[in-house]
RNA sequence: GCGCCCGUAGCUCAGCUGGAUAGAGCACGCGCCUUCUAAGCGUGUGGUCGCAGGUUCGAAUCCUGCCGGGCGCGCCA
């Protein structure tokens, strides 16, 4: 069986295609692709509708309800079909066999998290940028969202079928870098026990002391250990001074981007994110990337000598008209043509990552995907035509924007200060309410809204906090299933299932047919946070189904006088699981095996 | 000034790339919870989808123009 046939709404998709190519031969492909097969709105309306009739009706210009009788009829035919029906301007709504939904537990039971996966990728090639932060100092919430974010997005596109790399580029070559260098420098001559105050080393510097965090205290210390005093001059008047910044400027700014680099491996690693590979932006320099990608450029006449136009409105104060090397962006969508070279003839941002960009190329993706901060929205475009220009439109360019995300505390907004070095950072985040309920509540909103990160909430017990509510639903079907000796899945795929009859069995028993269907709506729309929605349905189904056993004591799960009906909502039960832990498994979170 | 994103119930948000009578949680109203699976359950009220046009069988969704909020706007990354 294929992945493909796991999809229910697929097959029948598939089902009302054909029998559309029977009622009309000459219809057009593009007509055809377009027909849906999903949920309705309505429950009562069936289990499926589809818009088949609609797109064509259209394209052979037929009335849409006619058609939609016609379709119906040859529908209800089916084996897999209890009754098709046209429906308003010209649906026809289909009501499926019991049996065919109850079908979907042996494959479940057997596919295992693997339930849901999907063909749609078809092993193409992706690249999935995500966090790419400065490795100036430690993870904060900032990065946390995109870390998140981009990592079930990656596990997202792999279950739908793309091969996927996780990857993380290191901007270890601009000014930032540069000013990491001087202050883990200030933080060594601390070490070897300087007197001089920090307002007296920030006035010997170029541009000041950016990065005062304590966390670069331990940088000192190991650069110490590394270099003893070999990088910094004997000072009457201070115990040591600064050197000359060519004699260790790019050893200690080495040094401290390693540092960080490895401390922010190990803040995403208790996260749950493990990256596949780190490009530095430093080595695609050396390595004359940004020629080449110029040179490429250049080759297809995309690149010139030119003066580019204030912007409107908004010019800048010190504004005076300069020659520049320009990339003509505006072939490919951008609205001005975009700057390479500063003026010191290194390459802007743009550029190197536009040498980036060309790296991925040339390693054979079919598609980049990138997940940044929202501040970088304007951004888009002019890389998207860079992409384009490179791979001569073969690469697809996808960015996810991720907005701002506010944590509270007592109803308290937590402030957060780069510069004085107070921030939360990542890992007082995980510490404080656990690393599940970090990357559960990250995915509980669209990535492109605001968000609010209550401290509190994330970890109350109740039904308004989403971690907890699918946890327990997890839990909940874990308990009963080790009240029953925990039987093999291989074992309740036999059950027999037509016990299951109650409307709440059976809505619950649809909705785990959905999860094919919204893997692939997911990827498709590269939005993971639907994962979370969809578990949420899908623990609300389930609980609904434990607290009517409450007043019915029928619709228990595990019944001492009927063994058979036992059995098959066991397997309900176990199948319910399934789907959790292979949403799960997507968020990245860990199922829990009880509440505590 | 220009560009991008956003505007949905009192609040926080979904809305499956154009579908049928726009949904969920909170809050609010009512009922239930001494014994079963209650870190509660059920049920109800609540909407000119920012405004105004347009596209079509059909618009919260697409187009245009306004209003309001966020972000960005030549050698920061």
């Amino acid at each position: 069986m294929t992945a493909q046939s796991h999809d229910i709404f697929a097959a029948l998709r598939d089902r009302a295609v054909a029998a559309l190519r029977a009622l009309l031969p000459d219809l057009p492909e593009e007509a055809l692709a377009r027909v849906q097969m999903e949920p309705p709105r309505e429950a009562a309306h069936g289990d499926m509708a589809t818009n088949a009739a609609l797109v064509a009706g259209k394209a052979a210009r037929q009335p849409p309800p006619r058609l939609a009788a016609a379709l119906a009829e040859r529908l209800a035919a089916l084996p897999e079909v209890a009754e098709a029906a046209p429906a308003g301007p010209g649906f026809v709504n289909l009501r499926l066999r019991e049996d065919v939904l109850r079908a979907q537990i042996p494959v479940i039971l057997a596919a295992g998290e693997a339930y849901g996966d999907s063909a749609a990728g078809g092993g193409r090639r992706v690249n999935v940028e995500y966090v790419s932060a400065n490795p100036t100092g430690p993870m904060h919430v900032g990065h946390c969202r995109g870390a998140v974010v981009g990592d079930a997005l990656a596990n997202l596109l792999a279950k739908a079928g793309w091969a996927v790399t996780k990857e993380y580029y290191v901007n270890d070559a601009g000014a930032q870098v540069q000013a990491l260098g001087y202050a883990a420098y200030w933080r060594y001559l601390q070490a070897l026990g300087t007197t001089m105050t920090e307002e007296e080393y920030a006035q010997l510097i170029p541009g000041g002391l950016q990065y005062r965090g304590d966390y670069l205290v331990p940088v000192g210390a190991a650069l110490r250990e590394r270099f003893g005093d070999s990088l910094a001059v004997p000072d009457p008047a201070h115990r040591y001074g600064m050197a000359g910044p060519d004699h260790w400027l790019a050893p200690v700014r080495e040094f401290a981007v390693a540092r960080m680099m490895e401390a922010i491996r190990e803040d995403l690693a208790a996260l749950g994110v493990v990256q596949d590979v780190f490009v530095s932006e430093a080595q695609l320099i050396r390595e004359g990337m940004l020629e080449r990608a110029e040179a490429l450029l250049a080759a297809k006449g995309l690149i010139y000598r030119g003066v580019l136009e204030p912007p409107k409105g908004k010019t800048p104060e010190d504004w005076e008209p300069r020659e520049q090397t320009l990339f003509r962006a505006t072939q490919f969508g951008d609205e001005v043509d975009r700057p390479l070279r500063k003026s010191d003839g290194s390459g802007t941002y743009f550029a190197n990552d536009i040498a980036n960009h060309l790296g991925k190329i040339e390693r054979g993706f079919d598609a980049l995907v990138h997940v940044w901060g929202a501040d970088h929205g304007g951004y888009v475009r002019r890389m998207r035509a860079a992409v384009a220009a490179l791979s001569d439109g073969r690469v697809s360019f996808d960015v996810v924007l991720t907005q701002i995300v506010h944590v509270v505390k007592g109803g308290q907004p937590v402030r957060m200060s780069k510069r004085a070095g107070t921030y939360v950072t990542l890992r007082d985040l995980i510490e404080e309410v656990g690393r599940d309920a970090v990357r559960f509540t990250m995915l509980t909103r669209k990535a492109d809204a605001q968000m609010e990160f209550d401290l509190d909430k994330v970890v109350e017990q109740s039904r308004d906090n989403p971690v907890f509510y699918v946890q327990y639903a997890h839990a909940r079907c874990r308990s009963v299933l080790r009240q029953a000796g925990d039987p093999a899945p291989a074992a309740l795929a036999a059950a027999p299932l037509h016990h299951l009859a109650d409307p709440a069995e059976l809505t619950l028993l649809r909705r785990l047919c959905a999860w094919p269907r919204l893997v692939e709506a997911a990827a498709a729309a590269r939005e993971p946070h639907r994962i979370a929605f969809f578990l949420h349905d899908l623990a609300a189904d389930f609980h609904v189904l434990w607290n009517r056993g409450r007043d019915d004591s029928t619709l228990r799960f595990i019944r001492g006088d009927e063994p058979e009906a036992t059995r098959a909502r066991l397997a309900l039960v176990a199948a319910t699981a399934t789907v959790i832990r292979s949403g799960l498994a997507v968020m990245g979170v860990t199922p829990v095996e009880e509440m505590r």
